[in-house]
RNA sequence: CGGAGCGUGGCGCAGCUUGGUAGCGCACCUGUUUUGGGUACAGGGGGUCGCAGGUUCGAAUCCUGCCGCUCCGACCA
């Protein structure tokens, strides 16, 4: 688990005195479920077609979301940078892709006229930097990633974050010697991703992509299984029980990752876009066969010297011969996750979230607001909470219980902890789970030590 | 990009056909009441009716143009 994140950014929190403009009723504009709870939960807030704001409670998701990306990327041997947004049109001129890349790309004139865009992706610019900085096959291999904002200008943008235009993304690129260099790098960022998605409490399931032009098997689409998927999904119900719990993983291991990647693509998984019916049939028994509907949120792809070779980017290998690089890049949806995350987890109250992704890891419900004992209890709850490190939401509006419960499952904590006048006088408080309701009796300090047991909080 | 539709307080909507100076529910404010899963009553604040032009004594309503947004389909983290 993760420590507590940014408590500086993110100052503990009383609700009477948050921002969390919490909705009632849906909104019409929002087809899909994810879309309706965001806006429902506060959590982001339109500000023209693809493009949102990141509420109080949103942006803490987003947050939390990058912290694991980042964490796991770095494990795997990726190291961060940030490119900008704005680049500049010559580099992409160089790629061949300022006219292949077409209206989705968003062009940008300064006032002196130059060409400038709003960065739909980063190989070009990337690839420009590392080739300006890696002289010798002595400085390979590496890996460099960043999360920033991209934008493409998409004709249809539709279901919230889930398809803007504007969207967070965390990509990864890799620089080789050759093409067994870069296959251990792309294998790096396969396992890295499944741990990531993992810890978010996803089940993602990587599965054959379109190779497109490239051509070869190193190319894969990372999938969430939902219902509200946007694409068909068919896969042997083997893959989507596998997992890696805490077992310890040697990234420098080269085949110990291929023996990982060969598990995980032994069985049969595809989207609709390369799915064969037949080999679906003669490879998976009809027991194991599962089709269900799937949310991308990666796509990782080796592409040789794709970029290397028109932007000149080289290196000078042992005998001396100058080669481009091997490259692939690897790309995570970030804010797309947050979405995808609520169309996996859900219900008819609100958002569940998974306790790694959870704005707050608890909420302190007080029953009777003014009640001087149930004030007393919650305060000290709070306080105590907060010192042990936990993300506690402690909600002392003037309202009634059932408002108070509303919202906090509205917003998808995972766990309550309701105080009242009336367990008080029996010594306990409820804590009580959100995904399944289930409900404890305790004391406050075996309610919180549970709470930080959970977490794995001192 | 092809097809459909919608813009009226923060949200959900009615009013438009048949022009007469804007209404309902939620939310918000005040008071009373209530208090262990979205209390009840009373009072109240808030809207250039997307924008511009036109017709008319008078336009949310009719006409023209523009802008914005959504949905279905083809394309993508």
């Amino acid at each position: 688990m993760v420590s507590k994140q940014d408590s500086d950014w993110f100052p503990i929190m009383r609700l009477s005195r948050y921002f969390l403009p919490v909705q009632k009723e849906n909104p019409a504009e929002a087809e899909i479920v994810s879309h309706r709870l965001m806006l429902r939960a506060g959590m982001i807030r339109q500000a023209s077609a693809g493009i949102y704001s990141w509420l109080p409670l949103g942006y803490k998701v987003l947050r939390k979301i990058e912290d694991i990306v980042h964490d796991e990327q770095q494990k795997a041997g990726a190291i961060p940078v940030l490119m900008p947004t704005i680049q500049s049109a010559d580099l992409w001129r160089q790629s061949g892709r300022y006219d292949d890349y077409g209206a989705e790309m968003l062009r940008i004139t300064d006032r002196s006229d130059r060409e400038m865009l709003y960065g739909p992706t980063n190989e070009e610019q990337i690839t420009e930097i590392a080739g300006a900085g890696i002289r010798s096959y002595r400085d390979l291999p590496r890996i460099l990633y960043h999360i920033q904002w991209k934008f493409r200008d998409e004709v249809r943008p539709r279901f919230g974050v889930m398809r803007g235009r504007e969207f967070l993304m965390k990509d990864a690129y890799s620089f080789d010697l050759d093409k067994d260099g870069a296959r251990h790098s792309y294998n790096r960022m396969f396992v890295s991703y499944l741990r990531t998605f993992e810890r978010m409490g996803l089940k993602a399931v990587p599965m054959r992509a379109d190779s497109g032009p490239i051509g070869g098997d190193m190319t894969h689409e990372f999938l969430i299984l939902a219902e509200t998927g946007e694409s068909a999904v068919f896969l042997d119900r083997n893959l989507a029980e596998l997992s890696f719990g805490d077992s310890a993983i040697d990234w420098e291991d080269a085949s110990a990752l291929q023996g990982i990647v060969d598990r995980y693509t032994a069985s049969y998984a595809r989207t609709d876009e390369t799915h064969e019916e037949a080999v679906f049939e003669s490879e998976v028994p009809e027991d194991r066969r599962l089709t269900a509907r799937g949310i991308e949120v990666g796509h990782i792809f080796y592409f040789g010297s794709k970029y290397s070779k028109p932007l000149n980017a080289t290196v000078n290998k042992p005998d001396g011969e100058v080669v481009p690089f091997e490259s692939g890049s690897y790309g995570i949806g970030v804010s797309r996750l947050a979405g995808a995350i609520i169309e996996a987890s859900h219900d008819d109250k609100g958002i569940i979230w998974p306790e790694a992704v959870a704005p707050f890891e608890v909420a302190v419900i007080n029953l009777r607001q003014g009640d001087a004992e149930a004030d007393g209890a919650c305060e000290d709850l709070y306080a105590k909470l907060n010192a042990r490190g936990l993300d506690v939401l402690y909600d002392d509006r003037d309202e009634r219980a059932g408002a108070k419960f509303a919202t906090i499952d509205l917003i998808g904590v995972p766990w309550k902890l309701v105080v009242g006048p009336r367990g008080l006088k029996e010594g306990v408080v409820e804590l009580v789970n959100r995904r399944n309701g289930e409900t404890e009796n305790l004391s406050p300090e075996d309610a919180m030590n549970r709470l930080a047991a959970t977490y794995g909080r001192a």
